[in-house]
RNA sequence: GGCCCUAUCGUCUAGCCUGGUCCAGGACGCGUGCUUUUCAAGCAUAAAACCCGGGUUCAAAUCCCGGUAGGGCCA
């Protein structure tokens, strides 16, 4: 049994997340990097963004840029990669072809990789035939000892070709095993591993050896990573013992599982942060609920904004098994931090949104105003998104709704017709005499109003919503809003009285 | 099919390493109540779990063995 040494003790931290740019930021993908980004925050160390991009046919450079939106928006920063003074650098695999050659030259030379000429259909058909047998898929060995003579030909007669890696480990040391941070140690028989292929060719590396060789050349001390690369680590490890490369430390991470515990996929909702932000979800909340998907740290606090987490994080207590992704909690964190949120960058929040139902004309409201509004609708929102059905009626010249909306139930039936309009016309007659009109004279009269009406028709004396149900009804068009006291105000005495009539002429 | 990983309330989890304080704690969601003109928010409160089977032990969620189930990776 061979342990592959993993010094680092006396190396710097650096954590990384190479993300391919094959499609917009994904959840795991980010979470992956903020349990990167809070373990070098945590011990001092640095975290790199790289991009994996040798995938050319699918990589897109407004994906990179999604990615790096993305990271940014959460508050994830990198002290390398990336859009640092506004270039890729070496960040990027496209631009390190030459040293990916380097290496793979190396293996070639050494005889640690080979040529192999095999077709698709010939592995495919000695796969399906291993299946049936009951054996482990892996590659025969055809190409492995061609000899020298015919390689040179094949590859001038220009017949296609990919380049393998010998995983040839000495008799009765054919185990490889590492410790893992989460998962303590984990072993693989590499006997039952074919030969990888690791190149299509000296200038177009694959994943696995590609990761290797950057992982080396940036000296990554410790490799954070989902945990569907668990089984790709002992070829890195394989490989990096061939190229005379320390291991890093490796971690994985648990998954993120759908509902029906499958891996989080777009069937089961957003799986872009992108769409997230759209959907008026706050960095905050969704940086929160990632680090509490599969970590927590054994107090019973649950609020952690970004700077706590770097402090508080550790990777030991990174769980092992998949965590189910329970929007209902996402949503209730947003409303959290909703809640929390000052007014002013609130308000700044929610206007895209008000624009975007066309709500909000430029020069309308003030900004005043709107942050009244923004105040008195955030307890009842959970995404930023639901701003434009919460306060439409504070926007709009005329409100539509039922005119049985405006009957309160009482314990003891519905309010008729005709009561529903003495009860608007008196609100009319209070609130027409109120000279000084905010939130507070307005409550207090109204509130004193209230008894008064109810003494006159024999109504029970506390009970409020004789009187300030129609009213709020007639001011917001609702069956849920905000109290009419707080819209009162906000919308002005002139247009109080408006709805007012309005609301008396519909019953 | 092979290999690997995992297993506490519906969900996220604490506890497991260092057995007893756990008839298992917290949170989301759900139910109820308070507050209340409505809905939220807030506060209070209930229901809800140690995958199964053996073993070790005076004692097991915790240690050991064996199943089972789920997931991931190989194309």
């Amino acid at each position: 049994m061979a342990t592959k040494k993993q010094k680092t003790e006396s190396k710097p931290i650096r954590a990384r997340i190479a993300p391919s740019p094959t499609g917009a930021l994904h959840i795991g993908t980010a979470r992956a990097a903020l349990f990167n980004y809070l373990f070098a925050k945590k011990n001092k160390g640095k975290f790199i963004l790289r991009i994996e991009d040798t995938d050319l046919e699918r990589s897109d450079l407004r994906w990179t840029q999604d990615i790096i939106e993305g990271l940014k928006w959460l508050g994830i920063e990198w002290n390398e990669g990336p859009d640092i003074g506004g270039e890729f650098g070496p960040y990027k695999q496209t631009q390190r072809i030459d040293i990916y050659e380097k290496y793979l030259q190396q293996l070639l030379n050494e005889d640690k990789a080979y040529y192999c000429f095999c077709t698709e259909e010939e592995l495919e058909d000695k796969r399906q035939e291993q299946m049936s047998r009951g054996l482990a898929p892996k590659y025969d060995g055809k190409c492995a000892r061609l000899p020298k003579e015919i390689i040179e030909k094949k590859l001038s007669g220009k017949i296609p070709s990919v380049i393998r890696f010998r995983v040839e480990r000495p008799k009765g040391h054919s185990k490889v095993k590492f410790n893992d941070l989460i998962r303590k140690e984990v072993e693989f028989d590499t006997a039952l591993m074919g030969d990888i292929v690791i190149a299509k060719n000296l200038k177009t590396p694959l994943y696995n050896f590609a990761v290797v060789v950057d992982d080396f050349e940036m000296q990554i001390s410790h490799v954070i990573r989902g945990e569907d690369h668990i089984a790709n680590t002992p070829k890195q490890i394989l490989m990096q013992e061939a190229l005379g490369f320390d291991t890093p430390q490796y971690a994985h991470l648990p998954l993120i599982l759908a509902p029906d515990r499958s891996k989080m996929s777009k069937r089961y909702g957003s799986v872009a942060i992108s769409e997230y932000k759209e959907q008026g979800y706050l960095p905050e909340a969704l940086v929160n609920f990632m680090v509490l998907l599969g970590w927590n740290p054994g107090t019973e606090k649950e609020f952690f904004s970004l700077s706590q987490l770097a402090k508080e994080f550790s990777i030991e207590k990174v769980q092992k098994a998949g965590a189910v992704f329970n929007i209902a909690r996402l949503d209730f964190l947003n409303g959290f931090y909703i809640r929390e949120k000052p007014i002013e960058k609130l308000t700044e929040l929610c206007v895209p949104y008000l624009k975007k139902a066309g709500l909000l004309v430029v020069g309308q409201a003030s900004e005043h105003k709107l942050e009244k509004i923004v105040e008195v609708s955030r307890s009842r929102m959970k995404k930023l998104s639901e701003i434009s059905e919460l306060s439409d009626f504070f926007f709009e010249d005329k409100l539509r709704y039922d005119k049985n909306l405006l009957k309160w139930h009482d314990p003891k039936g519905t309010m008729g017709d005709g009561e529903v309009g003495d009860s608007l016309e008196f609100s009319k007659k209070i609130l027409s005499e109120i000279k000084t009109w905010d939130i507070k004279t307005l409550e207090e009269k109204l509130f004193a109003a209230s008894e008064k009406f109810n003494a006159e028709k024999g109504y029970p004396i506390q009970n409020k919503g004789y009187l300030l149900w129609p009213l709020r009804v007639a001011l917001s068009g609702k069956q849920f809003s905000p109290g009419p006291f707080e819209i009162a105000d906000i919308l002005g005495k002139e247009k109080t009285l408006k709805r007012i009539e309005d609301a008396i002429k519909l019953i």
